[in-house]
RNA sequence: GGUGCGGUAGCUCAGUCGGUAGAGCAAAGGACUGAAAAUCCUUGUGUCGCCGGUUCGAUCCCGGCUCACACCA
């Protein structure tokens, strides 16, 4: 009993922040100062077939610490939010079985706060309602998404947006399936750990972060990002490849852009993903900000909090 | 040097029959619960090139200057 009293308290330590501001290395470092696991929180750099367009950790970083969420799914595989969370779960219970302390590092927003404070519980949806759904979507067009929505969950259609289709969609599904407003699930009733959680997020000057976002999209060019795409050309349907860096070549490979414009093009939705990632970032008060040559402070704050 | 056409938001341009101006793009801010690198929402003050003239009032009309482009020499 005293010795259960007594056992230390785990800790998950979480980096985020947008891309190219640096939070691989940082986690790296992390992982080696605890002498533990890293868990990756990016929607796009668990498919094993993207690689050089995600930005993932080369293969000597991948070797020097062991990785969960890296090169562990297909993009043929239909992950979500959902899938993130059971994984993750499952892989940070495998990391406390031997250590106290695990690195989360990502800048997927949503996995984040899915992982910390939960989702609400929702059943699963017939994947043929969700077909069926996109399908008349595409055929009919957001007008119909629109009166569907008031007709059938005017609860949601009083309260949320009825321009945003994959919403509408959403919304659409769960009512058909389960009889119920998805309004009535979202009940947000948090989520208890038996760990503590410690967020960091790094940042950048606006103008500085937006130099480094061009020039590593400039040497994703010339370590071979085209070649990268052309080989996924056949898949461009998947929702994996709805991906910046990935799509904005397809559009040049299939000759509707030149080769500048595209590379232009993922520069900018870069920088725009990377606002979008500190808006989320920013929402969440308890998240210590640092730039990210401040390794000792991070360090330190890190050994004090855990 | 001459002629023509221009100079208005970061960029491309519209416009005001004289009452100090607005689109697209860029950009910024925001939302976000099973597609999230996704999807969506909001936001437009700028010596209207410079100097002078006419006018109650000029970004608009007139004169000069200047810059850019085109053509002619």
């Amino acid at each position: 009993m005293a010795d259960l009293m007594m056992e230390k308290k785990k800790t998950c330590i979480i980096v985020c922040g947008p891309t190219a501001v640096g939070k691989t290395g940082i986690a790296l470092e992390l992982a080696k100062a605890f002498n533990t696991k890293i868990i990756s929180a990016d929607s796009r750099q668990c498919y094993k077939e993207l690689n050089i367009g995600v930005a993932k950790p080369s293969e000597q970083e991948l070797a020097s610490v062991p990785h969960f969420f890296i090169n562990s799914h297909s993009i043929f595989d239909e992950i979500n939010v959902a899938d993130f969370v059971r994984y993750a779960d499952s892989a940070i219970a495998e990391i406390f079985s031997s250590h106290d302390v695990a690195i989360m590092v990502g800048g997927t927003g949503l996995y984040i706060d899915a992982f910390c404070n939960g989702l609400d519980n929702i059943p699963e949806v017939d994947p043929e309602i969700r077909i069926t759904i996109r399908q008349n979507f595409l055929k009919l067009g957001i007008a119909w998404l629109q009166a569907e929505v008031k007709q059938t969950d005017p609860e949601y259609a009083a309260n949320d947006d009825l321009s945003n289709p994959q919403r509408m969609m959403r919304a659409l599904e769960v009512i058909i399936s389960t009889g119920k407003s998805i309004k009535a699930f979202q009940t947000a009733p948090g989520r208890e750990h038996d760990f503590a959680i410690v967020r960091i997020a790094l940042e950048l000057p606006r103008d500085l972060l937006y130099e480094r976002i061009n020039d590593r999209v400039d040497q994703m060019i010339k370590a071979g990002l085209i070649e990268e795409v052309q080989g996924l050309l056949q898949f461009e349907k998947l929702n994996a490849l709805n991906t910046v860096g990935y799509k904005e070549l397809f559009a040049f490979l299939q000759g509707q852009l030149s080769l500048e414009t595209s590379i232009g093009l993922i520069k900018q939705n870069s920088r725009r993903y990377a606002k979008r990632q500190l808006t989320w970032f920013k929402r969440d008060h308890k998240t210590r900000w640092f730039f990210p040559d401040q390794w000792k402070e991070i360090k330190d704050y890190c050994y004090k909090t855990n």
